[in-house]
DNA sequence: TTGTAAATGTTATATTATTACATTGTGTTA
DNA sequence: TAACACAATGTAATAATATAACATTTACAA
């Protein structure tokens, strides 16, 4: 059975902010949306994004210091994700495919060494800017 | 045949660093190891990184926001790139193996997009540090 | 030799993230 | 319910990472 998880005020806050946003928020950007709700200092923010990240409710994308929420309700333990980043108008999408996840979890290096944690960032363009 | 990229002065000192280190550097810790050299600013940093990245002389560990040298001839132009990192001792190193990375750049995503560019960052202990 | 793109130099500033310390809330268990 | 432990909060200061803006110089091809 699932670990519930339940968010503190300002986790609730901040996921919720993130939840809602079509695109991936930055945290200087969050600060600034959240100060009508009392959250006044970025450690404020830093804390509940860390907490989040560590939950799995949210995934920050590495490239672009941002975080979206996680589309994939079976990976809220797992550390184990990709994205695609169209690098035109950084629309981000997480990508769940069982296959992709086996084969990378299944993947061994030089050595020999199994890893279940990565994170995996396509860039591209996506159909919308490719068609422009 | 490979274009040929003559580093400029500031380009070679900073590759020539990155090169010897044994360990993804740090812009700033850049800075502070050639400003012997003349280098001086931030600016002149980045600069070089940026164009060691863009010629696929070096690679940014995005979630460490460090700076490895290629060690994989073959990809000085593709920005298709993949690491194993260790959690515990920090170490950093570029897996080069074919057919990981024929998986990645064939992969094709729900919408059935591609995407020639990808960074792949597995995580966990490595050997050294899992026997201990 | 002159035009152009790349690279450099310098100052200032923007953006991202953490340290340190004091306090408050929440849930468990004695 | 009291006492404890741990998570979360609040606040100020500062560290670490990265870019903007502008002036100048260098490299090299037309």
């Amino acid at each position: 059975m699932e670990k519930q998880h339940n968010l503190s005020k300002n986790q609730k806050i901040i996921f919720d902010l993130i939840d809602k946003s079509p695109e991936p928020l930055k945290a200087y950007s969050i600060l600034f949306n959240v100060q009508k709700k009392g959250i006044n200092a970025p450690l404020q923010v830093y804390r509940a994004l860390d907490k989040l990240v560590e939950i799995g409710k949210i995934h920050k994308i590495e490239s672009r210091n941002a975080f979206i929420a996680c589309q994939n309700s079976s990976c809220q333990i797992s550390k184990a994700t990709a994205f695609s980043i169209c690098e035109s108008c950084e629309k981000v999408s997480e990508i769940s495919n069982t296959k992709l996840s086996k084969y990378l979890s299944n993947f061994a290096d030089q050595a020999g060494m199994k890893y279940s944690k990565y994170n995996l960032e396509f860039f591209g363009l996506c159909k919308k800017c490719k068609s422009k």
